[in-house]
DNA sequence: TCCGGAATCC
DNA sequence: GGATTCCGGA
């Protein structure tokens, strides 16, 4: 046997070209972070492969966003054996394990593309990042307005940090959450979602993975989680943004962002807080395509705004593009008024051109499939084989209800929706996470009456002291 | 080329 | 559980 059974044999970093690809966290690429399994799985292979260059004439990502082709299968098929000690491993083999996936979601094939498949972000990330499936929780569900939900969970930083526990919190800058960066107060504590590269999204936007740096340690300016930096220019790019600089050896290929997926999958409330199409966004797209900066210009980075009264949800303005549209509309509410789930724009075109260069086909080219690869495709997986049909997924259908949703404005200009803050009940039971959550102090940088979960509890008295008197 | 069932391994 | 291997069928 020839089996060399290198373990890490795809783990030398390798020189920080840009990847067409995604906005995985770093993470993902790496073997042994694979969540549940100490095992490299085959999936996270692919998305190793994917991410280094020198593997581009093997595997590459290609067409619609999360759609990879795979060049050249033995190879692939060949490396996974080396990877897995397997060396009768072959691409048959390989592609069985693949549709294995099928049935998980995390993958599916495309049809009418031979070797293609395509990554199922909305799973993948749900899978790995249970704050996207918090849509499903009762964390969310309680803030939402929309369905009268009133309760009031923690909404500390604090309490939120302890959900992601696999989220680096370096304390320098790594944190998931801008602290001292903001005027104190409700501003005072923001959810970076920054922090969640894959999250940040425009539609049709296309993005650029975070490997400017390898997938291992790294030294990102900003010192991202992931080493994504979305304020560097190209962190976020458009479809028809210009070209890579001279030297990449990559095609100028961009990828819609996985979030558009993923948000655009979770069920409302969570979809709500996708960014509602504005007609900014060419402009700002426009104005992205100046400077290189790839639709950062003039927009803001994500944020998932955590005031410290819980009870609504909100979210500044950005520029999804016309994706969405305007059925999704959920604007900002009143400073102060409840948990603020603001998601700054990243400007994006709305651009069709994808500047989509064919790799070299070693195998007779890949058949384009004229009824997928649309400009943008929120996934859906009717296609798909699986068989779990009653597996919930999230999915944002034409045919959904959200469709027929009234456009919910909330920041107070066209009249909101919700009920001032004054009105809302108060929080009816404490949320189910605050029996899991230890409420831990303000940090000693931030004076008590700063602090968001200090400000809850004095808010909360307040409105009790108001309803004793009142009474 | 792709699919999925089944048995099997680790 | 996550493949791996084999296989017949489309």
């Amino acid at each position: 046997m020839d089996c060399n059974c290198v373990s890490d044999l795809l783990l030398p970093p390798v020189p920080a070209l840009w990847t067409p690809g995604f906005a995985f966290p770093d993470w993902a690429y790496k073997p042994e972070s694979s969540p549940g399994s100490r095992q490299i799985q085959l999936w996270h292979f692919i998305l190793e492969l994917l991410q280094k260059e020198e593997y581009q004439g093997v595997i590459a990502w290609q067409g619609d966003y999360g759609e990879f082709v795979i060049k050249d299968p033995d190879e692939v098929a060949r490396l996974w054996g080396i990877r897995k000690c397997k060396p009768h491993m072959n691409y048959d083999k390989l592609s069985r394990a693949l549709r294995y996936y099928y049935n998980k979601r995390i993958l599916h094939k495309t049809k009418g593309k031979r070797f293609t498949y395509k990554f199922n972000f909305s799973k993948v990330v749900l899978v790995n990042y249970p704050i996207l499936d918090m849509a499903n929780s009762p964390f969310f569900l309680a803030q939402n307005h929309l369905h009268g939900g009133s309760t009031a969970p923690d909404c500390t930083p604090e309490a939120i940090q302890s959900l992601f526990p696999r989220l680096p919190d370096s304390g320098r800058g790594t944190s998931l959450f801008d602290r001292g960066t903001t005027a104190p107060g409700p501003e005072g504590d923001k959810l970076r979602l920054d922090a969640f590269p894959f999250l940040s999204s425009g539609a049709p936007c296309y993005s650029k993975p975070p490997s400017l740096l390898g997938p291992y340690p790294r030294n990102p300016p900003f010192d991202y989680p992931w080493g994504f930096n979305p304020y560097l220019p190209g962190a976020f790019s458009l479809n028809n943004c210009p070209k890579l600089p001279p030297g990449s050896l990559y095609p100028s290929q961009f990828y819609p962002n996985p979030l558009q997926s993923s948000l655009s999958q979770l069920p409302h409330p969570f979809s709500s807080l996708l960014p509602p199409g504005e007609a900014g966004a060419g402009e700002r797209g426009a104005a992205g395509q100046t400077g290189g900066t790839n639709g950062t210009a003039g927009g803001q980075p994500l944020r998932l705004c955590v005031p410290p009264y819980p009870g609504s949800l909100s979210m500044g303005r950005t520029d999804i593009g016309a994706t969405l549209g305007e059925r999704e509309r959920v604007e900002a509410n009143p400073p102060g008024t409840g948990l603020s789930l603001g998601i700054g724009a990243v400007g994006l075109g709305a651009g069709t051109g994808t500047g989509q260069q064919s790799p070299t086909e070693r195998r007779g080219g890949v058949k384009q499939d004229p009824e997928s690869d649309s400009d943008l495709e929120i996934t859906d997986l009717s296609d798909c084989s699986s068989d779990n049909e009653n597996e919930h997924e999230f999915r944002i259908g034409k045919e959904s209800g959200l469709a027929n949703r009234s456009p919910i404005v909330l920041d107070g200009k066209k009249g909101s929706a919700l009920p001032p803050i004054s009105s809302l009940p108060p929080p009816a039971s404490p949320h189910p996470l605050k029996s899991l959550i230890p409420i831990t102090p303000p940090p000693p940088s931030l004076p008590p009456s700063l602090s968001p979960s200090m400000a809850l509890h004095e808010r909360h008295r307040e409105t009790e002291t108001l309803k004793m008197i009142h009474s």
